[in-house]
DNA sequence: ATTATTATGTAGACCGGTTGTTATAATTTA
DNA sequence: TAAATTATAACAACCGGTCTACATAATAAT
């Protein structure tokens, strides 16, 4: 019905597939306006700060969005580390193009937090919020608040590290080793922690 | 002397810290022309394809400079665990606004090796010149030659990863956590090689 | 040796095209 | 009818790239 949400959301889903593949400076409104298919006014009707703004909103629905996905995959496993290695074998599976809706915002941290502070704190946030996805995962296992958290820290720097690789060297093996790796420093974090 | 080698030279420097720093797309080749002090009739007489050609010579260059620089704290230190520690510490010593002519080639790689082949070569050619860096130094203190390649894609995985959210969070925690997690993962590989 | 010629860089105005943004008109919806 | 939304047109600012003019230096010709 109310064709203003779908315009809206539409905008919002372009924006967000297009800054996460692209970036911020890369992506114009216009090429937005284009693959959206709505027009310009639209679009500075429902984000009238512009392009800053529909970034920010993009980047948080890609949030809730990734927040969900891996919600949906952690619940699948009781056991914390079977259900982490689960969510690594679901990121594997993403196609190196990235034309998903998904989670990285790798690239638009390191793109704008230093020259616009209202994006570098959405993808903070996206950041604390996937962080404490797995964190908590850990947490309800039995593991230590200050260990959840470094682990869930090392998981978040190796898949990111590893995609920079991945999508340099066009192959997934990073990914495939990343996940391995992952899988045997917190297995060993495991032993240590009786 | 020859002051056409000082203003290419200064064009390369200032282009590799720009581009390292904002990346490829926030960065204008009038910003280049400004900080530079080189008029853009130089830029296009010393790098006749633009912007591109500009930017592959850059990463070229600032890659020389990084192996350098890691080549120079390596041989410092003759186990390699301790040198590789080293170099971390050396890494978190670089501040957080990236004013420096260094490392990263995340933000380029992100954003390039999807729509540009030379540059995503280039930003290849950078991270495998890092990696080899880290995995000769490995094989050189006895380990088998597959062990150092992972171990050296481990560091460059947790490494460029860390600074993501370093960058993002204003804060140098990430790094220092990385470090400890580098060291703790390579003892207990080293452990696992007799 | 002196002049003419070519090569080498430097310098910056200028181009068409695109950027993000704004203003206003047309249209739809309630 | 009134409000909400869409549709264009136009905006200044900037983009990467091209162009010509100019200075200097090396080389060739006389």
């Amino acid at each position: 019905m109310t064709k203003e949400r779908d315009t809206k959301e539409q905008l919002l889903f372009t924006s967000s597939k297009l800054f996460q593949k692209q970036g911020y400076h890369a992506t114009g409104l216009s090429q937005i306006i284009k693959e959206s298919g709505c027009p310009k006014g639209s679009l500075y009707y429902h984000f009238p700060n512009g392009k800053e703004q529909l970034a920010v909103e993009a980047i948080e629905r890609a949030t809730k969005m990734a927040q969900e996905e891996m919600s949906k995959v952690l619940v699948q496993e009781n056991d914390a580390l079977k259900a982490i290695d689960k969510l690594l074998e679901v990121n594997e599976s993403f196609e190196l193009d990235m034309e998903y809706d998904g989670v990285p915002v790798s690239l638009l941290a390191l793109e704008t937090s230093h020259m616009n502070e209202n994006l570098r704190l959405a993808c903070l946030e996206a950041c604390v919020v996937l962080l404490d996805e797995i964190a908590n995962k850990l947490i309800e296992s039995g593991w230590p608040k200050q260990a959840a958290d470094e682990a869930a820290q090392f998981i978040f720097f190796v898949v990111e590290g590893s995609l920079i690789l991945a999508v340099t060297s066009l192959s997934k093996e990073p990914m495939k080793l990343a996940r391995r790796q992952i899988m045997e420093y917190l297995n060993m974090k495991l032993k240590g922690l009786d």
